[in-house]
DNA sequence: GTTTTATTTAGAATTATTCTAAATACGCTT
DNA sequence: AAGCGTATTTAGAATAATTCTAAATAAAAC
């Protein structure tokens, strides 16, 4: 699995910034992540990433998963208490589970309407991350 | 621990609409609940409710928790993967986790706001639930 | 190329939560 | 109020996701 030349660079500049290094395993899951816009778990990225790296362990898949979250590569999101899932999109945007399917979807906010949500904190509460999740079913 | 009569007949009520029993040690959970209303995890509850009551267990902790969910009494909150919180505040609000204290604080919104978020849903999701979580650092 | 430092790895450890099965309490009927 | 069926409580075991540990390997700096 390998990054096409458009992500090879950013994700060599995202990790650079941190400090990290870009190793094979980072660009493995990375890519795989990239390729099915699914919302994997840590053992569903583990089990994919068997199929052509069949040495990897778990620890490292969840330490890449750290990195490449650290780097602003991917993003996690978490419902209730699940497993954490990862996303690569990384434009602004909250997340739908269906209860039905089990299938997570990204749902896209306007930036004014996002604006609005940070500004209904007072004052006193600076934000650095707001987390929306819906869920409900989908037809 | 006791609950006021008003809050004895809405726990009362709550709790027969789902044919659940009004027991000691669900009253004891939610007044608790009630009575500081920091949003404690199962842990926390347990060792508070061990003052008053020493002979209660933590799996009756997280069933009665279980329990007063279930009839909406009151609700979870969950930040990331950190233990599952409650609230006993059931106007719909948001939530902000100052990162610096690990203190949680509810945070009002209008509801032309929320109507606003629940809008930006396409038409094929029909949401249950939102979940709306803030982080950052609070003065 | 050698050294330094970061990363990977397998397996053990941890943490929050759920499960299990026996004991107890609740609430309904008589 | 006694008895009965069912729900709840309880302690401890089990589970699931994740993190930790320490040795082996790989990347970067010199």
């Amino acid at each position: 699995m390998k990054l096409s030349s458009k992500y090879k660079y950013l994700f060599e500049e995202a990790l650079e910034k941190c400090s990290l290094r870009p190793t094979k395993q980072r660009e493995h899951i990375f890519s795989l992540i990239l390729q099915k816009k699914d919302h994997p778990t840590a053992d569903e990225i583990f089990k994919r990433s068997r199929a052509s790296m069949p040495s990897i362990s778990l620890a490292t898949v969840y330490n890449c998963l750290e990195s490449l979250v650290e780097s602003g590569l991917i993003r996690q999101v978490n419902f209730e208490r699940e497993s954490t899932r990862y996303c690569p999109n990384l434009k602004p945007h909250a997340h739908f589970l269906c209860k039905k399917s089990g299938e997570v979807y990204d749902i896209e906010l306007s930036k004014p309407l996002l604006d609005q949500i940070t500004n209904a904190l007072p004052s006193e509460f600076i934000a650095e991350h707001i987390e929306i999740n819906f869920n409900g079913l989908k037809n």
